[in-house]
DNA sequence: CGGCATGTTGAGTCAATTCAACAGCAGTGG
DNA sequence: CCACTGCTGTTGAATTGACTCAACATGCCG
């Protein structure tokens, strides 16, 4: 984990991320609680905390990607969601981390600590409120991808999950993935040889382009939200 | 739906319902926000709420048990969790269900008003922070569900989810199962043939004993553990 | 420009599904 | 009380969608 800065409360302006619903409720939380925000980096696939570790810190990504996860103890590894710039993570109530977080690639993220975070909802209903949004949004998530996870054929969570990264990372029509097949694949539930192959047949029948492997634009929204199911 | 009885807010204790931790949360919410609990009935297969419907109550099983889940357009059933006595369901925040609630035998809750909550969250912060735990409990639980229908095997899935049974609903070692095999595959993310087949399987090698389809004795937690991975 | 990560494609296998038949049991009515 | 009936659960046989294993292609980074 590499320090980069320390900014006070009051220099709080958001620099390359997006004013999404979630990076807003953030900032109302941090600047209720008066706390001290600070920034890390981390390098590609350096863990940012472990699962069962103690939850210390709250995240918000200015730049890069994460992934959460659980493992089963022979490796098999399910990727519970992808963090994006803006997004919030870390928030686990409770005093344990239950998911392990890795930074996907090079990444700096804005921490707050989560015991000022538990002090001022305790006195300020719009901070409380806030982090209950949070992790109800989490909760709405996780709802979706268990229908995803347990009833969807292959071909229809490839579909969703191209539909969903559109919508949370694309510029002028473009997506630019920063994850790999192996992650999609743990993500979806598939394995990386199978998202491979759907991807490839989306692209022979012209519903999405590639640039490169991790380039891609969607031509064919509608027909795509035909096949998520 | 049935009207049973109402009850006042001085009537409050929880007669046939565990003492369990979601039970005490949902006995201190109501007592803090002082609101009228009421008591309704459902027969088994009744909806309690639909997707998308407006989110008005919050529940309290009292007896019997519930299932919520989400479809697919062709009707493919992905149910996120099941419900039992003392369990709170239907805490959605934000204006609509997201999932589907349906009674699983007949059912009889304790229901209470969503906007006197919300009222009683905003000048009470234990009542705040108990909905928020209420929600993060439903995130906890669906964070493992993921990892089961993401990566375990269809014996891993219904061996952990018959630990998970035993431990909420065994009595003097025997659990009495609500729901059919159906319920149990579309949970699981299986068929209820293969959900029989494991189960079969694990009755020839001893692990469990049936007295009927619907109860089961776990006769080797240990062994039982070890195959859920 | 070389080397290694990443990604694609093919062939064969297999775990779980689908389709089908039957068994068990609970509730109903004669 | 018992036969009837419908629903729930079990088991078998055949199929299949996704996986595994393998070879090769691509392209990024030093």
């Amino acid at each position: 984990m590499h320090i980069q800065k320390i900014t006070a409360p009051k220099d709080f302006d958001i620099p390359r991320v997006m004013a999404a619903e979630p990076a807003d409720q953030f900032s109302a939380i941090a600047h209720s609680s008066g706390v001290i925000a600070s920034e890390f980096s981390y390098r590609k696939d350096e863990e940012i905390y472990g699962e069962g570790e103690p939850a210390e810190y709250l995240y918000q990504i200015i730049r890069g990607a994460v992934r959460t996860y659980k493992l089963l103890s022979d490796g098999r590894r399910q990727i519970g969601a992808f963090h994006l710039p803006g997004d919030v993570f870390g928030l686990d109530p409770g005093p344990e981390h239950r998911l392990t977080a890795e930074a996907i690639a090079d990444t700096t993220v804005r921490l707050v600590p989560r015991r000022s975070l538990e002090k001022a909802a305790a006195s300020n209903a719009h901070v409380a409120r806030n982090l209950w949004t949070l992790t109800a949004n989490d909760l709405r998530h996780a709802e979706d991808h268990m229908l995803l996870l347990g009833r969807k054929t292959a071909m229809e969570r490839v579909a969703t999950f191209l539909l969903e990264m559109d919508r949370r990372l694309a510029k002028a029509g473009m997506m630019a993935l920063p994850m790999c097949r192996r992650d999609i694949g743990d993500y979806l539930g598939l394995t990386l040889e199978t998202v491979s192959r759907a991807l490839s047949q989306l692209n022979d029948e012209g519903i999405l382009m590639f640039s490169n492997a991790r380039h891609i634009a969607l031509r064919n929204r509608q027909r795509l939200s035909a096949m998520e199911a």
